[in-house]
DNA sequence: AGTAAGTCAAACAGATGTGTTCGAGTTGTG
DNA sequence: CACAACTCGAACACATCTGTTTGACTTACT
């Protein structure tokens, strides 16, 4: 086991089944256990042991997973135009999945070494840096407050956005159009 | 123990030294374990339990002390002058308290009955509620997103805020400053 | 000063989680 | 078919957390 050799048809089945339940059970309670990420994937909690070495493991390549899907989509968008439309295409296509990731990669803070995070995290978050930054540079974004603020604004309320949707205190076909509508206006100064 | 009469000088005050342990260190840890509290409040894990029956009784008066703390500070605010100014002054004053309470609050809410917090949650947060929908209601605020959804954008961008901080990547003293900066940006229409 | 109230370390029981081993069963692949 | 790869439940050792008891010690209060 654990062989860069080709393994069994099945076994490779098995690693992606339990990265998926994985990701879906970290993204849902930073805290799940190995037995529940086991179960979830419909597989023997030994069975998992016998393709990730340990707890700490099986997290850093649910955290791989999730950002190599997050790249996957975000490398099909066309970020290049005017930087609030392509804010806007960003949010609607696929704040769901920024919001699984980031509650992935909170999960991981808590069982990783922090540098090892923010290492696997950065250049995936590039992409979303640079555009708020572009708009910055553009005139069209505010520029009274530091884009890592900007950034961290944008990642705290799609956080908070998939929290309401879990909690059943927001539509989730609402989301988009309000988090778009929200972001959009906080990063234009106000007009006071 | 336990006893509504009067009890020793220095019992009370470790009561109040544990409860203001468990307010710092819940705010930091949702999951932070009695003993780490005991030790953090300078008291032996034994007389901790001398004086909260579990740790879900100690939790649940966490909340209900920082929730009186918030009580007390945003009782003596005014805030029924323009609601912009109103919010200015409420995160000016209180954000890290409410970034506190919020973190209590969210800690609770993983070993209390999920009701039992919303209905403790429920008076303090009414305050900032009746006032972002005054300023709705003035014109001041947008009416193209629900209340609900302003509300829980301001939560989430001061717990962030919160969280930034305590990651070293936000200073502390600017918060205040762009947390307000935001959101009354935030609550107004963009001029696309 | 005397007494009750309070504190505390050590040790216990029980639950839960991680990581490992064993042995038997199952299934993909050549 | 045959064998190796894989799966899986049961049980283990080890750690951590909760909650309790015991017994000796200290300290507030009258």
């Amino acid at each position: 086991m654990s062989h860069s050799g080709a393994r069994r048809a099945d076994a490779r089945q098995n690693v992606d089944k339990i990265l998926g339940a994985a990701v879906a059970c970290l993204s849902r309670n930073a805290d799940a256990s190995v037995s529940e990420i086991a179960q979830a994937a419909g597989v023997g909690r030994v069975t998992l042991y016998g393709h990730f070495p340990s707890r700490e493991a099986l997290v850093e390549a649910a955290v791989m997973r999730v950002l190599s899907e997050g790249e996957k989509v975000l490398g099909g968008l066309d970020l290049t135009g005017d930087p609030r439309e392509a804010l806007n295409v960003l949010i609607r296509s696929s704040w769901l999945l920024l919001a699984q990731a980031s509650a992935v990669l909170e999960a991981a803070l808590a069982s990783l070494p922090p540098g090892r995070v923010q290492e696997l995290h950065a250049k995936p978050a590039q992409r979303v840096d640079d555009l708020i930054r572009r708009g910055q540079a553009e005139g069209v974004f505010r520029t009274d407050l530091p884009a890592d603020w900007l950034v961290s604004v944008l990642h705290h309320v799609l956080h908070g956005a998939a929290l309401d949707v879990a909690a059943g205190q927001l539509d989730r076909a609402d989301a988009p159009h309000f988090i778009s509508e929200t972001i959009l206006a906080a990063y234009t100064r106000s007009g006071t």
